[in-house]
DNA sequence: TAGGATCCGGAGTAATGACTCCGATTAATC
DNA sequence: GATTAATCGGAGTCATTACTCCGGATCCTA
């Protein structure tokens, strides 16, 4: 993207940094300090505000990357067979393994994806998603009047009531099913 | 409670600030500063010190006004007659009256609250709806197989799904129902 | 209504956190 | 290996907050 590419260890600290973001925003919350990241990622905070002018920009990026993670994951499934596997193990597969990552998926649903995350991302996360669901529709497997909105406010919902409550997705995905 | 009870004025910014707290907390998440609590409640800083000496207490004194509020609902609908009705009204109207309490019920659930609330209140809450919904169960209008714990986190689950997607609850309240 | 106990207000303190700056360091090029 | 431009590290700045302290105001009692 940048007009000269990354020296080879600024390349190697963005990536760190960035992880190491990641998982702290995970264990502590997104109001972890930009100095237990950098700590963390074994550089000084000059190189984590370099790379990232501002401490939204850095959880934006972070965003950025779950949001890729996921809608790979989408796209991935909309290859599958049966609409209704593909739409149910979408939706327990990111609950499931976002157990760790609820303070950004937070942080994601306040931001509504869309802002927060270059659009490009967030609007293949949105289609292949709404793509998922539509043929889950067709095919019976899931209530017809609801839309990507809300499939996405009980992905949210889901994975901070699974913490509590395993038993919370069942409840959850049996409620998207139809009547 | 106190050995002596307060002075007039004091009782009058105590609620003062309570109230105050509840409002702003809900407007602008946990985060909000004391001294803004303060400035909306018409009193000095060091009033609000004085009756709760920590933020973490008056934090702490809010939900156990949230609960002791929940837990008189629930009790009212302990008398109701049809037990589905009751659990469900329960539900639904804790849900979206809460909508603009979810910082603070966010702060419920990650406190566990029987920690955070004097665990009478919390009590209260907690045996009336176990009663709410073992009838509810009874009468075969909840799914047999969740409890207390299972509902308490869908209700904050819900609670922030509803601003995003008010369809939500419906989905929700649907996936308790028996399969 | 006078006296004393209680409570109030808000300037001040200490700690924390986002962000800046520049001398030291390192990677790319010859 | 020498040169130079990009990058790094982390001490320092400024703003924000939770919390303290005490002179003055307010309430209760007799």
């Amino acid at each position: 993207m940048p007009a000269r590419p990354l020296r080879a260890d600024a390349a190697r600290n963005r990536a760190k940094i960035l992880q190491t973001a990641e998982a702290v925003f995970a264990e502590l919350g997104t109001s972890a300090s930009t100095e237990e990241i950098a700590r963390r990622a074994g550089v000084g905070i000059g190189t984590v505000f370099r790379h990232f002018p501002t401490k939204e920009s850095l959880l934006e990026a972070v965003l950025a990357e779950l949001v890729r993670g996921l809608a790979e994951e989408a796209d991935a499934l909309l290859a599958a067979d049966d609409p209704e596997a593909a739409f149910f193990t979408f939706f327990t597969g990111v609950v499931q393994r976002s157990t760790a990552k609820n303070a950004v998926m937070q942080a994601l649903a306040a931001a509504g994806v869309a802002t927060a995350t270059d659009s490009d991302t967030a609007g293949r996360l949105r289609a292949a998603l709404a793509t998922l669901l539509e043929r889950a529709q067709h095919a019976g497997a899931v209530r017809a009047d609801i839309g990507v909105r809300e499939v996405m406010a009980l992905l949210v919902a889901a994975s901070r009531a699974v913490e509590e409550a395993p038993m919370s997705l069942e409840v959850i995905t049996s409620g998207l099913r139809p009547a």
